[in-house]
DNA sequence: ACCTGAACACCGTTCAAGT
DNA sequence: ACCTGAACACCGTTCAAGT
């Protein structure tokens, strides 16, 4: 049976997924676990650690997505389709994720090293085939990530396609490495 | 001398300078408009609203900031070059603008529309240029603002440059545009 | 070590009442 | 037409007290 922490964290994942992480209240957290109130508080120091434990395990989920898409070296473009799709399932927690944090969370800050070192991993690979420009890693990385989130992101907040044409972010990500490409 | 509801906005947009929209109370903002915590009802329907309304007028800037970089037709490089200086300047209205709107507003809308328009004005000019590939306007301007748009939101939310090697949003827009160009 | 219930200082919003 | 003050139903967080 789950541990009073581990319910918590189910119970703010819920809420989450089903109005965003300004519909998480520790009251409700407290309901849906059975417990009061602020038993969340002997298990977490405040709501922002909350979410924090919610984040940082999802940020797993993306950093495992993009580990074993196909065993040892995935495809960048199918990690990504990856990537992006499991954004799109869970759209709120991936606001969470890419939220400013205003704690500081240990298992956060091992969670985002992690994806940006497995991303960082598919780059050199791609490179080799030309796939992506040469250059130094980190700078084909910083343009990926930038590219992933800016199209997930206007996506999710309704900032794209307002001339109807409903473009999706793995389109976008695709036809961006479609131009990058000179294989 | 400037009408109630100015002054409102004003108000409502120093609080969202100094702490962001969630430091928003419209308590706060009544006491600093010198009226009671509830007039600002009489303006606005809700507070979403009185946040609507900061977005857009901060939207408007950025559409006249894509349109006189020079005159006639700026070069599409240093109008982008203007709108990252300004998100950046003022970081928290950014970040206001792009958020999911939870309210119907006319004027947002129009104002989105706007610089959605103005953006898709320095597309073909630039492909003709050769500094950005062929086809279609939209998809040209849809990864355009997508790159721009993550680079800005991973820099803000201090998500980018996590390996220590600092790269501003303005590299990373003009690393895109040097990558997309054959002129 | 973990949990509860009352309390505190806030919120957004509504409503009756004032000018 | 515009504003006020009290009230309502919420919050996050703290604290004394219980097992």
């Amino acid at each position: 049976m789950p541990s009073t922490r581990e319910t918590l964290v189910a119970a703010a994942t819920e809420l989450i997924d089903a109005g965003g992480a300004e519909a998480v209240t520790l009251r409700e957290v407290g309901r849906r676990a059975g417990v009061s109130h602020n038993a969340p508080y002997k298990h977490f120091q405040h709501k922002e650690a909350l979410l924090a434990a919610v984040a940082a395990e999802e940020l797993n989920i993306y950093s495992g997505l993009l580990t074993l898409a196909s065993g040892a070296a995935p495809a960048l473009d199918e990690a990504l389709q990856h990537y992006v799709e499991r954004a799109l399932a869970y759209p709120e927690r991936f606001r969470l994720v890419y939220r400013r944090w205003n704690t500081e969370s240990e298992e956060l800050a091992q969670a985002a090293a992690r994806a940006t070192r497995v991303l960082d991993t598919l780059i050199a690979p791609a490179q080799q085939e030309g796939l992506l420009p040469a250059g130094p890693v980190e700078h084909q990385s910083d343009l990926l990530r930038a590219v992933a989130h800016g199209a997930i992101e206007l996506t999710l907040t309704g900032h794209l396609g307002k001339r109807g044409e409903a473009r999706t972010p793995d389109q976008l990500v695709s036809e961006y490495l479609r131009l990058m490409s000179t294989a």
